[in-house]
DNA sequence: AACTACTCCTGGAGGC
DNA sequence: TGCCTCCAGGAGTAGT
């Protein structure tokens, strides 16, 4: 669930709180949470310089030439607790609630730090990686990933991305868009929305877009993102936002009106993911659904 | 090379 | 209540 927006959200609430820290201890729960040695261990000592992002990795960067690679996968969860067990930051899958008592027995990696705060690492299916690279080996490591353009930088263009689709032509553009080499950080509920506010079918062929269209898929992604990051998207999808920034506006809503033409929305499946789709806004021409 | 299907996991939902 | 199946889904990988 954590996409591009979740990642740089608790990135940034994490950049308040964790900057200047040294970690004084580190453990895992799962073996497995650490790709490969090094583990945890190596990570006690070392001051927080900064947290990145590239994708949905996110990056720590560490004193003495360290970088911690996270990714959250599907329900990767991170709460920062200080010293009297106040939450000062938290981000990632809201399930089970940033409130709830830590360490349970889904916390899979936990790090104490110098100020007598505590960093947990939760997740419920156990699908989130760690990896622990020397700094100067993270350029390498993210390159073998191909990933395409941050939406929110100004490599990504309607030229980018259509050059990205170029590369699954025979695909449908919704796994053309999941593929991270089309554009990197967006997951299954983005998609989406980026169709849908786009008025593309999930399902058109990617080579079958139209310059225009591929115009308006590009400012759909770009605006879908930014809105979520600006607006903070932990509290969208907990519903406390205000009815105008209902979001998501298909994704997850089978049944429900259409914000745009409020036709019924309905659920397929695309590429084998769960999608969400008006069939009034978003036509499926028969010439490309065959 | 490119695409599909399966796999990793657990918990929640729904059927009976 | 409880047992079963299905589903959620990012990304790696095995198979076609």
């Amino acid at each position: 669930m954590p996409e591009l927006p979740e990642v740089e959200t608790l990135r940034r609430d994490l950049s308040r709180t964790l900057v200047g820290r040294t970690i004084l201890t580190a453990t895992a729960r799962i073996p497995k949470l650490f790709v490969e040695p090094p583990g945890p261990e190596i990570l006690v000592g070392h001051t927080i310089l900064a947290l990145s992002r590239r994708a949905k990795f996110l990056i720590w960067e560490l004193s003495g030439d360290l970088v911690m690679v996270m990714h959250l996968k599907l329900a990767g969860q991170i709460i920062h607790r200080d010293a009297e067990g106040r939450t000062i930051a938290s981000g990632g899958h809201p399930v089970p609630g940033f409130t709830a008592p830590m360490p349970h027995k889904q916390t899979n990696a936990t790090f104490t730090l110098d100020d007598g705060s505590t960093v947990y690492m939760t997740d419920i299916r156990q699908f989130a990686r760690i990896r622990v690279l020397y700094a100067h080996d993270l350029p390498a490591f993210l390159r073998t990933y191909r990933l395409g353009p941050e939406p929110l930088t100004r490599a990504f263009s309607s030229r980018a991305l259509a050059k990205g689709l170029s590369r699954h032509p025979r695909l449908a553009v919704k796994p053309a868009l999941l593929d991270q080499r089309t554009v990197a950080g967006l997951g299954n509920i983005y998609v989406d929305e980026s169709l849908w506010q786009a008025r593309i079918h999930p399902e058109r062929l990617a080579g079958s877009l139209s310059e225009e269209e591929i115009r308006r898929l590009a400012r759909a992604i770009r605006s879908v993102i930014d809105h979520a990051v600006t607006n903070g998207v932990a509290e969208i999808l907990n519903g406390r936002a205000a009815p105008e920034h209902a979001f998501p506006r298909v994704h997850g809503r089978e049944g429900a009106r259409c914000p745009r033409c409020r036709r019924e929305i309905v659920k397929t499946r695309v590429g084998g993911r769960g999608t969400y789709v008006c069939g009034r806004c978003q036509p499926l021409p028969l010439s490309v659904s065959a």
